[in-house]
DNA sequence: CTCCCACGTTGCGCGAGCGCAAAGTCGCGG
DNA sequence: CCGCGACTTTGCGCTCGCGCAACGTGGGAG
């Protein structure tokens, strides 16, 4: 985790990664390792915080390698998440709603690797790379997009519906093909999916240990698999 | 609502309303001149829609006078209301999520007065007034901040909690000094409450009964008065 | 003035999902 | 290989708030 390690994890980022990126697709190589050159890499173990809610905004991200979370922590100590960062993913995007202050806690879903720009870099950035900018409101309207769904299926579907909704959120947006189905590819606990539904620990044992006695998922310590996602679809569309 | 009445409501607009508006506070007459002669006033009455979410978003605007609610509609024709447009707002500003088409309906809840931009415009008015820009960004975060309460509210509170919030959050908005009490400025039915609160108009009703008993509010058709909105505070924030 | 309709109130029973409690299991560190 | 901590399962009773049903009520149109 030291300089040398992110120097060479630097190097290796910088000749195959960015590339792929889709934030950077439309960027000549040159551009792109001028706006890249502007940050740094840094690695995250599992359950590391990266910032917090309310804490001032010094940077802005890029996931390149793992997954994060994005939660909020009420006065009573309970925990929401709001989203799953996903690599190539941006995050840490203040800017865009002109707040000095993260929103939402970041907290490691798994080892991770991220870039790291100064905040006050942004204007710097979107100056060189006005899509970077473009990228950062898409994101943000993906994000309201998510939240505003939410709201709806909190108020209209039932928590059933809204937790096969939700495994099927994650593998899309995080599925791993394996020879038993689809696999959610970090670390989620009975008690994570509850915190993302909005129900209790209790009520998602019950129900995943009902679909597994039906064969739909596969589920063990901290892992997840879908063996039939159309079964999900369907309870999550039913209109009970 | 003929040319001529436009015409005199726009003239009126430019002597009186458009200088006290936060959005255009830090600029000359001149470009303010400039940036309203962009947009043309429309008045709307209660009940009229404005836009449909999934529309292609041809405008955005400004709230003079009056307020509006944005809303979504489910399959199954439930109404789900998001957020109450309060006169300065700027609203149906999806250039800012780099969206195509309205996130949201838009329902007048008064009689309305606005100012319409072309979406097309967008670029230009933002490089005459780079502060539009940023009070848009603003305003998203906002919405944001709101979104991720409700749905905080929506996991951890009861539904005479969230009832409570709601109420103090729409006269804090929209609320208007009475001998009674602080009036919400807008007609509000128990239908309205249930939809902006995610409980059903029994359950609100219910409740309201309660609190009218108790002295809190006095409400009749369409109309709600908090007499004691430091009861509704206390019973908003209380650990059950 | 009257009719009608939108809006509001209230009672009753039920069921989803929570809270509590207790016991089972996996796997890592020592 | 053992022990402990993190994770999971399951049972049971209860409560909040919904669904249904029926009955007020006020205000605007004609």
């Amino acid at each position: 985790m030291g300089h040398t390690q992110d120097a060479r994890a630097f190097q290796e980022i910088r000749d195959t990664t960015l590339e792929q990126l889709a934030i950077f697709e439309d960027l000549d190589p040159e551009t792109r390792q001028d706006v890249v050159s502007l940050a740094t890499p840094r690695r995250l173990k599992e359950g590391d915080q990266l910032f917090r809610q309310g804490e001032r905004a010094t940077d802005f991200f890029v996931m390149l390698e793992g997954y994060a979370r994005l939660q909020r922590m009420t006065e009573q100590g309970e925990q929401i998440v709001f989203h799953h960062v996903s690599p190539g993913q941006l995050f840490g995007i203040s800017k865009v709603t002109e707040s000095a202050t993260y929103a939402v806690t970041c907290r490691a879903a798994t080892d991770c690797l991220i870039l790291v720009w100064p905040a006050h870099q942004w204007e710097r950035v979107v100056a060189a790379h006005p899509g970077f900018a473009r990228h950062a409101r898409h994101t943000m309207g993906a994000r309201m997009r998510e939240l505003a769904d939410r709201v709806v299926d909190m108020t209209t579907r039932s928590v059933e519906q809204r937790i096969a909704s939700t495994l099927l959120r994650l593998t899309s947006d995080a599925g791993r093909r394996t020879t038993a189905g689809v696999e959610i590819a970090f670390p989620v606990t009975r008690q994570d999916i509850a915190e993302t539904t909005g129900a209790t620990m209790h009520s998602v044992s019950r129900i995943m240990s009902k679909w597994q006695r039906a064969g739909y998922v596969t589920s063990s310590r901290r892992k997840v698999v879908l063996r039939e996602p159309d079964m999900l679809s369907e309870i999550a569309a039913s209109a009970a």
